[in-house]
DNA sequence: ATGGACACTGTAGTCGCTACAGGGTCAAGG
DNA sequence: CCTTGACCCTGTAGCGACTACAGTGTCCAT
């Protein structure tokens, strides 16, 4: 019961669905512990490094960046401070999406319209052109 | 009336909104002609870089990418050409903006639920931290 | 002559990876 | 025992689209 199973970096790597490459790019920016090496000097990870790395990951998908991520993994370390912090980041973050679609669907509305006027005649005459170019008359 | 009134790169960078080093680097990746230089080595732009440039930053606020412009520049210049391929670069755009509109909308609602979960206590039993960690029981 | 605004080149940094190149390690099969 | 092939190691360079210097030169007004 004692026996620690140990995860070689393409386990970790096949069990989050993470590059290999990634993982090792999440030790050396200090996302990741690194782990202890064999005799052989492989990495040599434990269940901790996958649910951090689970946590890394999951985090990535809702689009929280490097730092957040950082900032989370702090705060979780605290058990016993206030979980403020996390919900003022969480939150930020969503401000942060709702922008992004607001943006994106307004771009989208105008590419939209540019489309709208194409009628396939030649280029001198593209409207799609002329739209792009508005000092250029 | 032959007179060709010449710009600097400040007031370029001024009449389109765009950041020095941006129009300088945009010279350095063949977006922008590189202008003839001023005894004092200063670039010396013209209306038809003006133009162009307004071209660029506008595709630019429509997301296009510096490639896909690169094709529209290239496109745009053959003037009885039919327009029949800027119009399917302007709707692929197009495709990739709603792909990304429904991947945010999708990661916001998931964000939503996940704050919505906080119960404000402390870290130890905080559900956002919960919720990121899905293999940590 | 001098000050300050503007311009020049070149390099390094951002973010979050990805893709090598050139090696070392390990387990299974012959 | 030896080879094969899968895996792992380090280190560096590249992506896109800039941004931010550092160190130097130019221009114009006073």
């Amino acid at each position: 019961m004692g026996t620690k199973s140990i995860l070689t970096i393409g386990t970790l790597a096949k069990a989050t669905g993470t590059n290999i490459e990634t993982i090792r790019w999440y030790e050396k920016v200090g996302l990741l512990e690194a782990p202890d090496r064999t005799p052989g000097n492989y990495r040599a990870y434990t269940a901790a490094h996958l649910s951090r790395l689970s946590f890394i990951r999951r985090a990535r998908d809702l689009g929280f960046s490097l730092d957040q991520i950082r900032t989370l993994l702090g705060i979780a370390e605290q058990q016993d401070q206030s979980c403020e912090a996390i919900d003022a980041i969480a939150r930020g973050h969503l401000v942060d999406v709702n922008q992004k679609i607001a943006a994106l669907q307004a771009l989208g509305r105008e590419l939209d319209s540019v489309i709208g006027q194409c009628r396939h005649g030649r280029v001198a005459e593209c409207r799609i052109i002329e739209a792009l170019a508005p000092t250029a008359k």
